[in-house]
Order: C-alpha cells, then structure tokens, then sequence
RNA sequence: GCCGGGGUGGCGGAACUGGUAUACGCGCUGGUCUUAGAAGCCAGUGGUUCACACCAUGCGGGUUCAAUCCCCGCCCCCGGCACCA
C-alpha cells in the first residue's frame, strides 16, 4: 500500500483505497470455527427507504466501533448487515412512480450498500440479507407451519385496529395513542377474521426474564415493557344472576373488598347484555346507551376526562359472600377487552365507583376501615383505597386487606365462587395484513377441508411479481389467481391462497438469527453457527423499538426454542438505545427542511469525521443536535493528526503503541508524555468497553494529542525522545483507529509499519508507566481550596501534612485560627478544619 | 395517578467508589505567522471584584472534615403506561 506522503489530507481517496483493501482482504469475515472468545454485535436494520440519513450513521457507527473494539481485544467478532426490505413504503413508492416494489426496494438497497460501505463499516458482508426473498421468507413460512401445528398460531374474528390510509390492520403494539405508527393516521375499528400469534402464552415468561435483561438493558425499556405487559394478580369472583341459571364472572385485584360490592358495572359491549335486558322496560334506553358509547370516536371515549355515565339494565344479580341485591348497570368506563369486561363496584373503596354510585345515587359500604379512623359512607368526599383493616366482613373482620386478599381468595377456590387469577394487559399479536409486499402466508381455504396449512415441500409460497398494483392501496392478490387459485394440500381439490400477507415485524423478529448462517439453503439455522453465536451480546438501535420489535422477538425466539430451533431464551443480551440526531431541536424531517444529509457530509468532510463527530458530540444514549461547526471541530482534529504525523515525518519510526521504555522516558517531557499515552490507553479503553462514553474516549485522545503537539519540539532532538513521540502517535493511531479508521490506517502505512493497524492488538498500559515522581495534593481549609503542594509520590501522611500546612497561602489562613482536626487523603488531598 | 430518565458555563457536554466543579470540543477574545486574509500554531475564557475574597451544579433542608454525587421535602422538563377494576 503506498501512502499518500507530503500531500494534503485528501479523503476522499484515502478512505476509497482502504476500504476497498479491507473488502479485497476479507478483513471482516468470520466464521464460527474459532478458538476465540466470541462477540456478536449487531445494529438494527434498516428499511431501504432509499437513503441512509444521521439516525443511521450515528447508529452503525456506534456499532461499528464496538465491533473494531471487540476484534482488537481478540475478539471472533460477527458483524453483520442486512435490509427489512417489506413493508408498505415499497407499495406506495411503486403506486406513485410506476415502479414495481421489488425493483423500487432493491435499487434503494444497492444506493443504501454503497453508501454504508462509503462508511467504512465492518460489516462481513457475505452475510447479507434482505427479508423480501424467498430464500428468506421461506423458513418464517415454514416457522409458520409448526406454530399452526403447536396452536401458537390461530385465526379468530374481533374487531381490529384499522388504519384507512394504509389499507390494513395494525397489532396493538402498532397503534400509538389511537393513531398508526407509520403515517399517524386516526385508527378505526374493523370487525375482521385474522390470523394471530400467542404472544398471550408467553406473557409471564416475558415478563419474568425482564429480571434477567435488567443487567444489560436500559432500564427504561425493561420498565417500558413491563408496563405493557400490565401483569395484574388478583381473583375471579362469579356473581350469579337473580332468577337465572347463569351468573357474571369479574376480574379484581381486591377481592378483600368484595363484601363491599354494591352494584355491577359491564362494558357496553359485554355479550350478556342483551340477554339481561331481553323483555324488561330498561331495554330500549340501554341499547341506546349502548349504541351511542359504541359509535363514539374510539380517543373520546378514551379520554381521561370522559365522564362516567351509565344505564340501569332492569336486572340485578347476587353478592356471593353477602347475599346482597346487586343492581346491573352498564357503565362507559369499563372496557370489554380487559379483564372479562365486568367489575363488581366497591363505590367506598374504588374512585371510578365513587363517582359512579354518588352521581347515580347508588348504596356504598366501607368494609376497609383506615387504623384509628371510622369511615362514614355519607360524610365521605372520595373512596378510601389505601391499606386498612376490615369490617363489615363477616369471618375476615379485623384482618389487614393484604392478609384478606389472601383469605377471601383462599374461601373462593375453597367454596367455588371463583379462583385465583392474574390478568395481562399484552393482546395476542395480529400478524395478518391486508397489502401486498409482504411474506404470504402459507395457508389455503378448501371448500371441503376448511382451513389448511401448507405442506412443507410446497415452501416457499411465492409472493407473485406479476401483479397490477392498485391506485388506492388494496392488495392486488386477490385479484391475482395465479396466486390465489390453488389446490389444497390435503384433498387436492380446489382451494384459495389467503391472500393476507405477514406483518413486516415477523421478519424482523428473528433476522439476527438467521445472520449466523444466512445462506444455508436447507434450513433456517445451521445449528452450530447458531449455537455457537446466539444470543446477540451488544444489540443496538432507536429506543422506538422498545415495545415493538424488542417485544416481538424476545416473543419469537421463546417460540421458536418451543418448536425446537433453537435452545435460546433472550436473543439480546445488552442493549444499547442510542438517542435520535436532531436539528435545530427537532427531529429532521424533509418537511422542515432541517435534514442533514450524510452523503453531502461525507463528500465534504470523509467519513472519518463524520463518524468521529456523530461518536464525539454526545454520548449514545442521549440525543444529539447536530451542529455545522461542530462537524468542523472534528474535521480540525482529524486534520490536525495529519499535521502532526507529516510534520514528524523525518522523526517518527513505525513502532507499536506503549512501545517506548522507562529508559527512553528519562526527561521530564519525555516522562510526562509516555505517563500521559498510558492514561490515555487505560481511559479510552475503560470508557469504550465499561460505559460506551466514546465522547470521552475521544476527548482524552485529543488531550493526548495536545500534548503531542507541546512536546514534539523537545523530544524530537535525540533517539529516546523519538521513540517516546514515536510511541505516542503509534498510540493516538490504534485508540483511534476503531473510530476513524482510514486515518489511523494511513498514517500507520505513512509512518512505515508494514501491517494493518485494523490487525492490531488494543495496545496495554503499564502501571509503572503510570507512576510519578511527584504528586499534586490538593490543600483545604474548612473544604475550600487554598493551595496545592507538590510531595514525593508515595509520601505517608505525615510528609504530606507538614508540607500543606507549610505551603504559604495556606499558612496565612492558619494565622488567626485554631486548628481542630487534619484530613488526610494521601495521594489526594488535606482538608484543615478550623474555627 | 403509576413507572422510568433528566436539570452543571454563551452552547454540546466532563467530573470513576463522596475528595481540585466546569475535562474535551464549539463559540468568543488576544497573540504569532502573512503585503493582507484564510488556514495553522500559542494563550485566555463560569459570575461579582482593582485585589484579598465571595458566589455558583433546578429550589429548600439534612448527613459529612468534605456533597453535582448520599438522605428528606419540593419545582420543572422528557419518555412510557393509564377509567386496567
């Protein structure tokens, strides 16, 4: 490789030369046959919108020094990339230009490729996928298959959410704050039969492994998760009819409040209303009610301040624990998909109630008493839902609620009238799709044999290419009988193709995986690749996928090991969520033509200093606003490392980093500076590898290289200095190299080493190296700052006390004073207290 | 309401286990080089003050020789969940 000596720092063709280098060289390639300690470290993935904007540049390029990192500490390092390459921006590109999807979404990720490889990233890109090929979807076909043999897979009919603007259902986890994820849209409710995964099954295992990701993931996404989840312990409690066989069964987390349930409250939507009301006077005003919650607009009725309203059915049923008449009313407060859609009001002890039984002037009952106060239901201004004692409760008086709940939940199963029970918030996930680019489900609908699953020698059910697209957005597939029209797999009769396709989420939910052995074409895992890789050990990406992808896969790789895949629980093991790139303060969109575009950066500046400012300007995990003349601060440091090394051009020799000796450190500079190159090892590799602060990593680099430049006029007269500059810069160079890495390559070659700094070790510091001759201990008095003075390193207390208590401006604090007491930390400081 | 995160110079942000608050960078000021400028290099840069010194990490208390850090009580900002029974 020859260097590019005595010329300006010309990028552009710098970073061209060694990227092609690393590719020509298979620098980045890896396989799982290794006596290495393996590292998995992985980015999320990118849709192929056609661009790669700063979110991903921040995003790979974390990743890509957490990869260098690992691979320079002897690491076998697996890192890979790849395309989510279905989805509905495909459909709605080709509808608006003419073009078909697939060609719309490979064009984007030939431009997206090559913009990443513009990059300089460490991708083995032998291992590329894209989701939209057979040759992938094929085996979440096949998943598909054995989730429908094992019931993880089933279809049912229940209103969805449904966003008109995108033609299709969404899963809950889709929905954000009653609008569309993707394009904000307002989401209706459609009654529609769909094809869901048990997630639901999974709920207590995915909240009880949270406990095992708390180490390794942020905080707030387990948190986020969790709520999610919505775990609630608590009992079913039936309450049976008056004059009728059947009965209503609630969901509750105080059941100790049960003697105090006065009423019933249903949801309008609860399917025993009609029955209930069927021939009594009530029913004309209660399907009017009904009617009327039913239509309202679904964020309305969800808004806090929604009031609470409600209808006497005419019918009444029986406290199982009091015998008490309980008038049934349906109440616009309670929802029908949580719980069972009915809730015994405890107006004394549950606020919703209160209001509920105050505004329509129904009984309360206080069965919870607050210690050393008495409850009075008419004096009452709110319901008491703190801890108390019972009353008012037969058998259980004068228990703790806590130790009630236990009791009455004891007396339930004991005598029948209900059970203990826990209630999730999680929905299963629908996973059915009304578009066309995505993966198609492998099922067909036969006249004689109903629903039936593919066999597995017809995988893969191919998504049609020839198909005439919709202006409006509706799946061509049905209209398609090439696809549609099929023969059942079971009778060999006529039969339909469903013609939904899957949820983009499917394919991300398990794409990691397939990276382990990703062209294996008879199967979807090699399972000593997968084996020897799984789990991921650094994921990282945008923390908008908390929920969403990072529930969906921690959900499919539990499922897959059911179904024999995999022996895995958790496919990530630490998470990283790195904060969003902004702009003046806001989040780059085209519309506020604030975007910032990596390519225009790059062309400008190289990717070195893009890298290095997205890695400088803020530590990962918050946002960032992106700053025109911060972008030039890192340009100025890269172009002051190429100063640097061409300046000591005739000086520097091609030697490792902390290569220079205690023997060639005997000066003052000299000394100072080897003490200074290994600090800055010990720093920057402490600051990548314990905490990814790569802002400080870089930050004590550019301290090294200050002291570079004051010090590179003294060292360089004699061969001992030299080799101390020689061994700093060797230093600068590998710290730096997994982040800029086409600078530090260069000036490696520049200098004369003959290897690749990317094949170098991540240099050790010594902690005689670090030592010093003298301390600086800092002097107090009173904990203020009055001086420093200069000991020995290693001084004992004594030492260090006469020569704070002696350093002048100290002295003259002391001067009119009594001294009480003398702290000493040695190495540190010297507080003297005085009064 | 519940859960989680945060509040430090003009700005982005440092400060590891309680021990020099403001590292590093941006911006600004001055010097040097130059015919001049740009770039580079060097230096300065929290506030008040001539200075000694005093005041500063959202606010108010506390513990401690010593608090950005620990404890108690508030305020504000961001994110998630939320009529969840």
């Amino acid at each position: 490789m020859k260097p590019e000596r005595g010329m300006k720092y010309d990028h552009q063709s710098i970073e061209i030369k060694w990227q092609r280098t690393w590719e020509e060289s298979g620098t980045f390639h890896c396989d799982h046959h290794s006596d290495k300690p393996k590292y998995y470290v992985l980015e999320m993935f990118p849709y192929p919108s056609g661009n790669i904007h700063m979110g991903h540049v921040r995003n790979y390029s974390i990743g890509d020094v957490v990869a260098r990192f690992k691979r320079m500490q002897g690491f076998n390092v697996l890192h890979p990339m790849g395309w989510d390459a279905f989805g509905l921006p495909a459909e709605n590109a080709a509808i608006k230009h003419g073009t078909h999807p697939a060609k719309w979404t490979f064009s984007n990720i030939d431009n997206m490729r090559s913009q990443l490889r513009r990059l300089g990233y460490s991708y083995d890109w032998r291992r590329e996928l894209a989701t939209c090929t057979p040759e992938y979807y094929r085996w979440e076909q096949q998943f598909f298959l054995r989730f429908f043999e094992k019931g993880l897979v089933y279809r049912k009919q229940a209103p969805q959410n449904w966003c008109p603007k995108c033609h299709t259902v969404l899963a809950n986890e889709q929905v954000i704050e009653g609008l569309c994820w993707r394009c904000d849209s307002a989401v209706e409710q459609k009654n529609l039969t769909q094809w869901f995964l048990r997630i639901t099954d999974y709920a207590e295992e995915l909240l009880a492994d949270l406990d095992k990701l708390e180490a390794g993931w942020p905080e707030r996404v387990v948190s986020m998760q969790r709520n999610w989840i919505g775990k609630s312990i608590g009992a079913e409690i039936v309450f049976p009819l008056e004059n009728a066989d059947s009965s209503i069964t609630v969901f509750t987390t105080r059941q100790d409040t049960v003697f105090g349930a006065t009423f019933m409250s249903l949801a309008p939507e609860h399917p025993l209303v009609e029955q209930l009301i069927d021939g009594k006077p009530e029913a004309p005003a209660v399907r009017a009610f009904v009617e009327r919650i039913r239509n309202m607009d679904r964020i309305v009725r969800q808004s806090d301040d929604l009031e609470k309203e409600g209808v006497f059915t005419g019918a009444y049923c029986v406290n199982p624990f009091t015998g008490r008449r309980m008038p049934i009313w349906v109440a616009n407060f309670v929802l029908a998909e949580y719980g069972t859609g009915a809730v015994m009001a405890v107006p004394a002890h549950d606020q919703r109630d209160f209001e509920f039984a105050r505004k329509y002037d129904l009984p309360m009952q206080v069965v919870i008493q607050p210690e050393g106060d008495a409850l009075d239901t008419a004096a009452m201004q709110a319901a008491w839902t703190e801890a108390g004692l019972l009353v008012n409760s037969g058998d259980f008086d004068g228990l703790t609620n806590d130790a009630a709940k236990q009791k009455i939940a004891d007396s339930l199963e004991a005598s029948g009238k209900g059970r203990r029970t826990v209630n999730y918030r999680l929905r299963d996930w629908n996973i059915s799709r009304q578009r066309y680019w995505g993966a198609p489900i492998p099922v067909v609908y036969c006249d004689t044999c109903g629903v039936v699953a593919e066999k597995d020698e017809n995988l893969p059910v191919l998504l049609p290419l020839e198909v005439r697209t919709h202006e409006d957005g509706r799946s061509p597939l049905p209209d398609t009988p090439e696809f549609a029209d099929c023969v059942c797999p079971k009778c060999g009769g006529k039969a339909r193709r469903e013609t939904d396709t899957m949820d983009t989420f499917v394919e991300s939910s398990w794409y990691f995986a397939r990276y382990t052995s990703a062209s294996k074409d008879d199967g979807a895992f090699d399972p000593a690749a997968l084996k020897y890789w799984m789990p991921v050990d650094q994921y990282i990406g945008g923390v908008e996928h908390a929920i969403l992808h990072l529930l969906y896969s921690r959900f499919f790789v539990k499922a897959l090991r059911d179904c024999g895949y995999m022996d895995l629980d958790e496919p990530f093991a630490n998470l990283l969520t790195q904060g969003m790139v902004l702009k003046e303060g806001a989040k780059m969109s085209k519309s506020k033509g604030n975007v910032v575009d990596p390519t225009e950066m790059i062309a400008r500046y190289g990717a070195d200093t893009v890298r290095l400012f997205c890695l400088f300007a803020a530590p990962p995990e918050r946002d960032f606003d992106w700053s025109d003349s911060g972008i030039e601060g890192s340009y100025r440091f890269i172009g002051r490392i190429w100063r640097l090394a061409e300046e000591l051009s005739g000086v520097l020799a091609p030697v490792k980093a902390c290569s220079a000796t205690a023997a060639d450190a005997a000066t003052p500079q000299g000394k100072d500076l080897r003490n200074k190159e290994h600090a800055t090892v010990r720093k920057a590799g402490a600051d990548i590898s314990d905490r990814f602060q790569f802002n400080t990593a870089i930050a004590a680099v550019m301290e090294l290289v200050n002291a570079l430049y004051l010090a590179k006029d003294e060292l360089s007269g004699d061969e001992a200095g030299r080799r101390v500059l020689s061994s700093a810069v060797a230093t600068v160079l590998t710290l730096l190299s997994p982040i800029t890495p086409h600078i530090a390559e260069e000036l490696w070659a520049s200098i004369g080493n003959a290897g690749r700094i990317t094949d170098e070790p991540w240099p050790q510091w010594s902690e005689e190296a670090l030592a010093r001759d003298e301390e600086t201990i800092v002097v107090q008095i009173n904990g203020k700052l009055r001086g420093r003075v200069s000991v020995p390193a290693g001084a004992d207390a004594k030492a260090i006390e006469a020569a704070a208590l002696s350093e002048p401006n100290v002295a003259r604090h002391l001067e009119d004073v009594t001294v009480r007491k003398v702290v000493v930390i040695p190495g540190k400081l010297v507080n003297v207290v005085v009064s």
